[in-house]
Formats: structure tokens, sequence, C-alpha cells
DNA sequence: CACGAACCCTGGCTGC
DNA sequence: TGCAGCCAGGGTTCGT
């Protein structure tokens, strides 16, 4: 479910909570994530303060003070509820699978009803040579992630751009709504094979990435507002896309009588408008 | 090796 | 109304 912008909303707000603070129980519902939990992951975690919170793609790291890193990936449903200790509920959610509480009383509840969501424990020195991380691909708000990346990362590939800016190992954090918001902007079609996005092409939608991601994050950082005075869910928000889910509707940018068009690739819904994008 | 399909799991919506 | 079928923003594995 949620992709760059929604897991950085995720971290902002989860930082203001837990920054700094130790970590007093961990309670597991459910062992059984993607990865299942490791039976040392409680007693490894408690009293553990938390130095800082940080992002690599969809994955969120936080540094303890021990040197290792707790890792959390949200999957497609994967949720964080913080509880001030001032409302705290004793009633476990839905779908509630780890609850931790730190010293000050506030609670986080990760739910994750489809439990494609995972939490590992690593080594904070060699975060990088993790083999979640080891070959992921540039973040794209980095000076790391330009053109010149792109194209080296996208030549020869036989693959449709749409499938190739999905693949972790050429750009961290993009999922199938923002690639195609992003082939959208950049006015490139989803079909036109990587191989065949020439040096123009790439540079317009490594722009169109950027602007895209930052667009989504300015609109996740009002919403953290309102769920702070609301139930501290951290999750989804709400967004304007263009194309995303727009199927048959007017193209925003120009008046096409076709619509946005709906097609699937490599087994996943792809948006875009057939005239602005070529 | 590189690519696409199938799969993991549950909930919500659509259409009959 | 009830229910089968399909779809969902993640990633991994398997077969070609």
């Amino acid at each position: 479910m949620p992709e760059l912008p929604e897991v950085e909303t995720i971290r902002r707000g989860l930082s203001l909570a837990v920054e700094g603070k130790r970590i007093a129980e961990v309670e597991v519902r459910r062992r059984d994530l993607r990865l299942p939990l490791p039976d040392d992951f409680e007693s490894s975690l408690a009293g553990r303060r938390v130095l800082s919170l940080g992002r690599r793609g969809k994955y969120l790291v936080l540094a303890l003070d021990d040197a290792r890193a707790l890792i959390i990936h949200l999957g497609m449903s994967g949720r964080m509820l913080i509880e001030p200790a001032s409302r705290r509920s004793n009633v476990a959610a839905l779908h509630e699978h780890v609850v931790f509480t730190l010293e000050d009383g506030t609670r986080i509840r990760f739910t994750d009803p489809r439990r494609f969501g995972l939490m590992a424990l690593a080594e904070m020195a060699a975060i990088d040579s993790h083999p979640f991380f080891l070959d992921m691909g540039p973040e794209p708000l980095s000076e790391s992630f330009s053109g010149d990346t792109l194209y080296s990362a996208i030549k020869g590939k036989r693959t449709p751009i749409k499938a190739a800016l999905l693949d972790q190992h050429v750009v961290a954090g993009l999922g199938n709504i923002y690639v195609c918001e992003a082939l959208y902007r950049a006015g490139i079609s989803p079909r036109r094979l990587a191989m065949n996005v020439g040096r123009a092409r790439v540079e317009r939608l490594v722009a169109a990435i950027r602007a895209v991601l930052l667009e989504a994050i300015e609109a996740g950082g009002s919403t953290l507002k309102d769920y702070a005075r609301a139930d501290g869910e951290l999750g989804y928000f709400q967004h304007r896309f263009a194309v995303y889910d727009r199927a048959g509707e007017p193209c925003p940018e120009c008046d096409c009588d076709i619509g946005v068009a709906h097609i699937v690739q490599s087994n996943r819904s792809t948006f875009y408008c057939a005239k602005r994008q070529r």
C-alpha cells in the first residue's frame, strides 16, 4: 500500500512520538508476518532507546541504542496507530500484530490485515549491506538519482518503462500509483520499452518523479496535522491523482475525448492518457 | 540472465 | 439479501 510519500509521512509522524524514547514493552499478537518474527524479538527491543527514525525506499529504519536497527515494512495494508498515554485504549484493534509501549506511556500499534508487512532486526553499522537494501536503487529525492543514473539503470531493458520503475533495484520507493503519476507528468507512455526511453525523456522522467513525490509528501504533511488531532493513525492520506484510478475520466491536461485509459501490465493496473503520453 | 506469471493474505466492492 | 469473483498502493518465487 504505502509508497515512498506515505512511508515518509509515517516516518515523520512516528519520529515525533518515538525519537529519543525508550521502549518499555513489546507485545506480539501474531508472529507470522511476511517474515516470522524471531523468538527474541520482544526481549531484544524491550529497554532499548530509539535514537532516530530513518527511511530507505519503503522501509522504516529505527536506529536503537545497542547499535542495532528495527526495520519495518508496511506491505500493502500495514498501518501505525499512535496512542498518547492520555487516551490509551486497552482494546486491541482488529488485525493488530505488534504493540510497542514507550517509557512515557505512548503506545504504537501496528495493524496489517493482509500481513504482507514485516519487521526485522539488523546491525545498524551494516544496514546498507542488509539483503533488503544491498541491491536497492537510489533514493529518488537524493543527489544520487539523476538522468545519468536512471538512464544507465534502464539501458537495454526490454521491459515496459512502467515495470522498470516499479523495480526497486532501478529506483527506490516508487509503487504503482506514483509510477503512473510520474509517467503521466513526464508525457511518457507506460508501454514504451525502457530501452527506448531516450535521454530527453529520462531527464523529464527524473524531474517528474521528484515533483510527484515532493507534492505527495507535502500533502501528507498537511494531513499529518489532522491525524495528530484525530486518532493518530498513520497510513494512507487523501491526495488528488491525475490518472490513477480514473479510468474513463477526462485527462486533466488535454481535451482528448478518449479519457484516461486503463490497461494491465505484469498483473498490475496502469492508468494513462494515450494522447499525452508517448 | 531477464522477464512475466503466480503466489502470499484478507477485506471490500461489484455483479449476478 | 447472499455470495462468488475480482481487485487492491507490497515483494518473492518459480518457470520460460
